[in-house]
DNA sequence: TCAAAGCCTGCAATACTTTTGCATTTCGTT
DNA sequence: AACGAAATGCAAAAGTATTGCAGGCTTTGA
């Protein structure tokens, strides 16, 4: 895992720092999507919070990971499977978030439906969230 | 439209004050979503901060207006057209976010699709939000 | 391998947003 | 008109995010 990380960091031509490791390494290990605190819990007294703001920042500059929408005012961040590139995202998934663990979860098989828009409107990206009950809190 | 107003608030058993009237109001005379900011740039100095904050919770609460998720940290709020009663909303429709204005619009005549989801996933509730361009900004 | 240049980090300070408790005022009902 | 319940405003605090700057680390090329 160690190299796969660093490997995502040079093909981003972003330098290899203690903090981009490790919370790069979070992501990978996480299915779910990850908020600020969540890192901050998980990093413990590792890096300061400017720092962790400023690398999930640029990491989603860059097209590594990208922002999921919610509706309490929380940010929450989920790795890019698609080919993003820096300044352009393509994911085009569902995400699920579960009322029981409230884990947010990429459902990287489903795709977003394309909607038809009433006359005027231009369409540039979707987000779709649904709400429920996931597989292990049954 | 004072009347209606009123009428709202009486359906949902709260009392008649001047922040729910005001506010209420604007929800009314606006196609758009609203943030607190909005509603605080509006009502001035009418109203202290706290009471904007307890009005929308109990709004939301009533099924009056329901929120929006968006990526950026900020909680919109829109009226709620269907019926929606006090703990569960039925709002179902897409909502747009101009990238040209960054006005919020309820979509009320688009319907959020249903998505197959994996094996174990039980939904409750979905969300979309599409960006773009509104007809007015083109 | 080493040094220079540029980028990244941590600290401190600041701004903004949201929540909570309590005393006072206002509203609805009798 | 008066009472009880609910809503408001104020003050304080907790939480969240941003900025500038000095020092340290990473990268690059010799």
């Amino acid at each position: 895992m160690a190299n796969e990380v660093k490997d995502i960091l040079k093909q981003n031509r972003l330098s290899i720092t203690g903090s981009r490791l490790k919370i790069l390494e979070l992501f990978l290990g996480n299915i779910k999507a990850l908020s600020h605190a969540d890192i901050e819990k998980n990093t413990g007294e590792s890096f300061d919070r400017v720092t962790v703001y400023r690398t999930l920042q640029t990491f989603v500059e860059k097209g590594i990971i990208h922002l999921i929408p919610t509706t309490d005012n929380s940010i929450k961040y989920a790795l890019c499977k698609n080919d993003c590139v820096p300044g352009h995202h393509h994911d085009n998934h569902v995400h699920f978030i579960c009322e029981e663990c409230s884990k947010t979860i990429c459902l990287d098989g489903v795709n977003i439906p394309v909607v038809k828009l009433p006359k005027g409107f231009t369409p540039q990206h979707s987000e779709m969230v649904v709400t429920g009950v996931c597989g292990e809190c049954r």
